[in-house]
DNA sequence: TTGAGAATTAGACACAGTCCAAATATTGAA
DNA sequence: TTCAATATTTGGACTGTGTCTAATTCTCAA
């Protein structure tokens, strides 16, 4: 668990930033801040109206770089359950997810206290990157 | 397991589609046979290039409607694991997968053997559709 | 101050998937 | 068999994510 930040303002986004290797540049700041101050899985589309809220302020293309910037230094993960669009989400902890097929809604299951028995070993050459769990839902028939 | 049917041809796709309250016209027939005969995953580009392999016969509305019915129908389960296309799976027995995030390849992991503790109970008014477990997987670094 | 590398940008583009109104096929009642 | 109602299929325009590129702007060290 992460307790040590509590608050989320743009001063420790950009340390959060430097601590991930990553240049803390305004846009990389605000779409941090977007996504941890929220806590939130927001789309690319969200993330770029959170982020240009008052003022057009930061490109569509630079809110997919960054996006793939933070992927690619883990600060964040994807959340693919929704066949048209990729879930960004800042908790990186390990957690899962209930997905109502219905309505969208994406939900955090903690992963404390949730173990897996029986996976096969891995293909050799290859290690885990992560394990999702989905429970997928629906209203009652 | 599905012991009864060891061998898919057109003629049993047209019983099977029956026994889901499907009407069996040609082109559904086909795209069934294509998912079945070959027991993979596949996406809806590549159905349509199985079923029109030779001339042209099935349009892409009709791919794309009838995937849908059939997933409606419970015949066949859709996998999201690739953010840019999804995946249909005419195994519908309990299964999950490995995905290799590098090369985009999608392994099965049968079901028997593998169970899952602590995860939470349901919000009110849902039922389970489905457990999915990825194990996203890359080269070794 | 300068210039090289890093970052951002607008807008064209790619492409999976949707939508619609017209055409075609199927069914069942008479 | 015929006809009309219903079910299905179709081409093609359209949407919405996400990508690409070449030009611009920013940053920072020398």
């Amino acid at each position: 668990m992460n307790m040590m930040v509590k608050h989320y303002n743009r001063d420790n986004m950009a340390d959060l930033l430097r601590r991930h290797d990553i240049n803390p540049t305004h846009q990389r700041i605000e779409i941090a801040y977007a996504l941890f101050s929220r806590q939130q899985h927001l789309s690319a589309e969200q993330i770029m109206a959170a982020v240009n809220d008052r003022h057009s302020e930061t490109s569509k293309a630079t809110v997919y770089n960054t996006l793939k910037l933070f992927l690619d230094k883990r600060l964040i993960r994807e959340v693919i359950v929704d066949p048209s669009k990729v879930f960004y989400d800042p908790n990186t902890q390990g957690h899962h997810h209930f997905y109502n097929t219905a309505s969208g809604q994406l939900t955090d299951i903690d992963a404390d206290g949730i173990s897996i028995h029986g996976l096969p070993t891995l293909p050799a050459g290859v290690e885990t990157e992560g394990v999702d769990i989905i429970v997928r839902i629906r209203p009652t028939a």
